[in-house]
Parts: C-alpha cells; sequence; structure tokens
DNA sequence: AACGCGGGGCT
DNA sequence: AGCCCAGCGTT
C-alpha cells in the first residue's frame, strides 16, 4: 500500500464548489440545468471526450464547434467519408483518434441502432473508448457511479495523498479512493474533480486557498504541494533527420501524397521527402529541376525531436505517379498536419 | 507493463 | 526550452 491513511475526498465540497464555479463548455450540460433534468446528448460528450484525450480544452473547442455543425449526430457523422473526417481532424494531433472517432460512428450506428451504449462496461467495446472516455460519458451522460481517472486527476490524487510513489505505481489504490468517494450526481463530480485539476490543482500551481478538499489535504501541508506527482525518470528524446521536397508546377499547384493508413502521421497528406534517421542522408530529389534549399523546420513529437532539410523546385508534373496536384487555394482543405504545413510555409508555398 | 502516437499553451 | 495535457491501441 502506498496510500498513507487516507482522508475520504469531500464529494460534497467538491460539489459545492463545481455549482458556483463550473466553466462553461459547449458540450457541458451546466449542473443548474442538470438539477432541473437536462441530461447531455452522449454523441457530443463522446465527441468532446475523444477530442480531450490528452488534448487542452483550448484547442478542442473550435474543432468541437466545427465537427458538431457539419455532423450534427452519429449518423450524420458515420455517412461521412473517413477521408473528410481526417481533413477536419488536422492540427489536433493524435491521428489514430479521428480513424477511431469514424469507426466508432459506424459502429453505434451499425451496432446499437445509433444509440451509444449506456454503461461503461458496453461503451468500453467501442473503438478508441479504452477506460477513461468509457467511465467519463457514462457517469456524464447516464449517472454511472464509477470513477473518472485522467491526467488531473493522477495529479490530484498524488498531491491529496502526498503520494510517495509515481502515479503508475499506486494507480490501482488512486482509483479505488476516488471510487469510495463517487457520490450521487456521480457526472457532477467527474466533471468537477477535473474542472478542480484544471483551474485549481493545475500542473505548475496550487492554488490551495481556493481548494474545497484542501482540508484533508496532504500535499497542501508541505512546502511545496507541487512536487507532487512524483516523476518517473525521463527518457531523452533523440533527434532524427531528413529531406521534405516541395515540388510545384507551372500553373503554381503543389505537389502531395497520402501518408500510410497507420503509424505515425497514418493516414495524413504530405510531401515527399526522404526517410528520417539519426544521421542526415544525402540528397534525393524526385525529379529534376532547379532545387533550391528553402531552410529547416523543426518539429518535436513526443518521443523524437524532428529537423527537415526543405528544398523547392518547379517541375514537369509528368513522371509522378502516386499523389495529386493541389492548388494553392485548396491547401488549408487538404489533411496536413502542422508539420507539413510549417514545411510548406518555409518553401514559400501557402 | 512499456511503447508509439501531435500539437499547443504555460512557465 | 521543457513540461504537461479530459488516453488508447498494440505488443
Amino acid at each position: 500500500m502506498h496510500l498513507p491513511n487516507p482522508a475520504p475526498i469531500d464529494a460534497q465540497a467538491v460539489l459545492a464548489w463545481y455549482d458556483r464555479h463550473a466553466r462553461d463548455l459547449p458540450w457541458r450540460v451546466s449542473p443548474a440545468d442538470r438539477a432541473r433534468g437536462i441530461r447531455p446528448d452522449p454523441y457530443r460528450v463522446w465527441l468532446s471526450e475523444v477530442m480531450l484525450q490528452q488534448t487542452t480544452v483550448a484547442a478542442v473547442k473550435n474543432y468541437f464547434l466545427r465537427f458538431t455543425s457539419l455532423w450534427p449526430s452519429v449518423f450524420d457523422l458515420a455517412a461521412a467519408p473517413l477521408d473528410s473526417v481526417l481533413k477536419q481532424w488536422a492540427g489536433l494531433g493524435y491521428y489514430a483518434r479521428a480513424r477511431n472517432l469514424h469507426a466508432c460512428a459506424q459502429a453505434v450506428v451499425r451496432d446499437h441502432g445509433g444509440v451509444f451504449p449506456m454503461t461503461s462496461a458496453g461503451l468500453q467495446t467501442l473503438p478508441g473508448v479504452g477506460a477513461y472516455t468509457s467511465a467519463a460519458i457514462a457517469a456524464i451522460c447516464f449517472e454511472e457511479p464509477i470513477a473518472v481517472l485522467d491526467g488531473n486527476l493522477d495529479r490530484v490524487l498524488a498531491r491529496y495523498y502526498a503520494l510517495p510513489v509515481p502515479v503508475r505505481v499506486a494507480k490501482d489504490e488512486l482509483r479505488a479512493a476516488l471510487q469510495a468517494a463517487v457520490p450521487r450526481r456521480a457526472g457532477d463530480f467527474a466533471q468537477a474533480m477535473m474542472d478542480l485539476g484544471a483551474t485549481i490543482c493545475a500542473p505548475r500551481t496550487a492554488a490551495c486557498m481556493l481548494c474545497p478538499i484542501q482540508p484533508g489535504c496532504l500535499a497542501t501541508r508541505t512546502l511545496d504541494p507541487t512536487i507532487y506527482p512524483l516523476k518517473p525518470a525521463k527518457a531523452d528524446r533523440p533527434v532524427r533527420k531528413g529531406h521534405a521536397y516541395v515540388m510545384v508546377d507551372a500553373d503554381g499547384d503543389v505537389y502531395l501524397q497520402s501518408r500510410p493508413a497507420n503509424g505515425l502521421l497514418g493516414g495524413m497528406t504530405e510531401v515527399p521527402g526522404s526517410a528520417w534517421s539519426p544521421e542526415l542522408g544525402e540528397v534525393a530529389y524526385p525529379v529534376a529541376g532547379d532545387w533550391k534549399h528553402r531552410g529547416q523546420v523543426v518539429h518535436v513529437f513526443t518521443h523524437f525531436r524532428l529537423e527537415l532539410e526543405v528544398w523547392s523546385a518547379l517541375v514537369d508534373p509528368d513522371g509522378l505517379e502516386d499523389g495529386w496536384w493541389a492548388g494553392r487555394s485548396a491547401l488549408a482543405d487538404e489533411a496536413l498536419p502542422t508539420l507539413f504545413r510549417k514545411v510548406l510555409a518555409i518553401a514559400g508555398v501557402d
């Protein structure tokens, strides 16, 4: 056991705080409306939760509004071409989420008549819906009394218990402690605890004087509550290098192609380039042309840092088979991840 | 259990 | 210039 004599979390204090300070979010039903019996739309909650996986509220908001405007129901999203979904997801990152999102919408329509399962166990059978997301939807939409444990809660609980080990070591104990605290209004409690983590018990700051569970918190009695959660040693981030080739034809169109369906930036759009390796390889232009070096793009992924040398040339469009030529005005609609938008910007094509 | 997988905002 | 995020699927 790693939890020092766990003092129960005061769920009623958390709910009282939430009633006064709940953030107004496009996918959320306010605690006042919830008390009047208004229930959140599982489709909108599911969509928001998938977008919010490892992604901040600020980054998600406009994507959520765009998606719900284009596809107001799970039937609309299921009927959309995957390509359209990827294009709308471009820039949000973790693109497997977009592929799973589409697969999930189709599964809900095909296997469940367009109605989301109403339990966490049922929800977790869906593509892209894991332990966190299934619990969040079940609590928020269906008042299932289940612990909803995300990165925010890891931090809040690690501080509350002054956890002396990294979170992953004590994950089960934290979950049990949170489960024991789940009150009626499980959905509001889940959202309240995540709001608490996002606003009061934030990664780099802890506004303990404003915190509704400060009385039971062990970290707030220490010199610096933000030392929790204790971090395991960080792995170093290797560098990979490569070349990117931006080809423009006489009309000013740009040559694009699709990446493989799975893996890094899977299914997204790119410009041709070399493999990415620890040492920069020789330049190998796809076709003849007046190639010029336009600069370097640095892009940081989760597990490596990429340095791309960007080349561009005016070329003859014949002899290129795998991709397509995109007009400049159409680039905004392509499924280009941020990396390749940087490449095009350096090449002066944007 | 460990790893692969984006991008942006905050400090 | 790091650090962290409303995690999931694969191995």
